[in-house]
DNA sequence: TAGCAACTTGAATCTACCG
DNA sequence: CCGGTAGATTCAAGTTGCT
């Protein structure tokens, strides 16, 4: 797996990128009137013709098989929600995109706050466009885990303790299949619930690592490539990188471009502990110690 | 409160109703190609402009205080979700409405099924639309309990920690503490978590009664009236009587009008029954029995 | 080690105020 | 009257530090 982050426009960057290279673009893009510095500050009435002629080039460069999956969310603009989502999805098809499906994702932790006309945002869009309407869909990778154990806690707890996100890098290993034996799985649906990962003083994740990287386990092999025009902080090509896929971003801003890239280093040796850490469960499963380990484990892998 | 139910299309019925008389609509209109057999048979590509001239009179009947909130949400047509309702709202944007705010209901427990190139569906959209920028909103009727944040810190905190901070000149920490004394409530965010009814419902749109009884809290007060222009089975005129509300029922389908008027009475019967329980609890807390009783009134206070 | 307590931080949104 | 910005409001989750 290789990672790399490409400074620029993603207008400009991806034009001179060859077509249909790439399995799977996951991106937040800057939403309207948000990240002005660094992308000029788009209008919520100009975002349409912005975003346009990069989708454009998103198509180019993915494969028919492939996926785009965008974050994004309309503000509100003089006390009603501004209508530029909508209209992006209606110009998007009219590009050629199919809108096969939109995901909600259930913000846990939404901003706090208090207004007269409405309550706080707690959910954000995570529109699935295909080009074609086969493609790519790994649905056993994003199994959820039921059974005994699942329905035991689903059934004391509250539905807020039910859901947890791995918003560390280190507990991705729960995933190892094994520990999922003679347990009944189901498959997820179209509403995710995550919080917001917070707490990291100026290194605060657009979205949280887990939406990335369930969209990615959904929609790749490992060894696919996954692509993040605006890349941020890096969430999403962190989490590729993590899951053995290969990851290109491209970031306007230097500042980010700086970061994006300690992120992937960071997330490269990560990859390379997480094997490790594989590898050490794998052989406690055949003669377990005393200890926690399993009931961690099994505990940590319930990212949605 | 009263309550009654109208044969015929809402469209003919609403055009001899006075104008600004109604409160709140709350209605989960027939979905495109559903119920074809009462409504024609509205194919997801004329939906707008079968809508429309209906949105018109909602416009009219309702007071410019009021709300309108529509359940709705796109079927998949060809592999890919329709526009029909992203359509809607940019037209009903042009006919005057103002596109408040879009709430989700969180299907617990969605439809089963699995198909090859999505999941099964868990959310639907509740859009909510206004003639004004303000708008009659009572948040305090529907606030929920609060997370362990603010009940561990409370708890544990003495009423001399809070006169020492508070009287510290510029301390935002007893200031803060001085406004939650006492809350154990907040106010909920756009995102509503209700499992449907899996009774045995012929109605193809029925909604859980939760739902138009969180709206009906929200947007009305005790005396209000209550629109659905597509009563279908009376879940929302059921739910505005048991709340004191004044109730307003449309209905096509004779068979569904029927029905309606039992839910009517039966709502009705309950709403009585409910007041006298009421009594009855009240009478308990003066000097309280042992029993059940006061549990369950404050666990049916809680629907959401 | 676990548990509790203190503290910090949000892709928010409205109102008030100033030029 | 328009356009911008500063202040107030608010709560769940994570992080740090202490016992």
């Amino acid at each position: 797996m290789r990672g790399g982050v490409v400074a620029g426009d993603c207008l400009d960057v991806l034009r001179s990128m060859p077509a249909e290279r790439v399995d799977l673009i996951v991106t937040s893009p800057p939403y309207a009137d948000q990240r002005a510095s660094t992308y000029g500050g788009v209008t919520p009435d100009d975002y349409v013709a912005w975003f346009l002629p990069r989708a454009e080039q998103f198509a180019r460069v993915l494969k028919p098989t492939g996926s785009l999956v965008i974050n994004i969310k309309e503000k509100v603009v003089d006390g009603e929600r501004h209508t530029y989502v909508l209209e992006l999805i209606l110009a998007m098809k009219k590009q050629g995109w199919l809108w096969t499906e939109e995901y909600v994702w259930h913000k846990r932790n939404c901003f706090p706050g208090k207004w007269p006309n409405r309550f706080r945002d707690a959910w954000e869009r995570c529109l699935h466009f295909t080009r074609e309407k086969r493609f790519k869909m790994n649905q056993d990778a994003v199994m959820v885990p039921m059974g005994d154990w699942a329905t035991t806690r689903l059934r004391t707890l509250g539905a807020n303790d039910v859901v947890r996100h791995d918003s560390r890098v280190g507990n991705a290993f729960g995933k190892n299949i094994a520990n999922w034996q003679g347990r009944d799985r189901a498959y997820p649906t179209n509403v995710l619930h995550l919080a917001t990962e917070c707490g990291n003083k100026g290194h605060s994740a657009a979205f949280p690592h887990a939406l990335p990287r369930w969209f990615i386990e959904l929609f790749t092999d490992p060894g696919d490539t996954v692509l993040d025009p605006f890349a941020g902080s890096g969430t999403t090509l962190a989490a590729a990188l993590e899951l053995g896929r290969n990851a290109i971003g491209i970031e306007l801003a230097p500042a980010y471009v700086t970061r994006c890239r300690q992120t992937l280093a960071t997330a490269h040796e990560a990859a390379q502990a997480l094997a490790r850490a594989a590898a050490v469960t794998e052989q406690e499963l055949i003669s377990p110690r005393r200890g926690t380990a399993t009931a961690k484990v099994s505990k940590d892998s319930v990212p949605l």
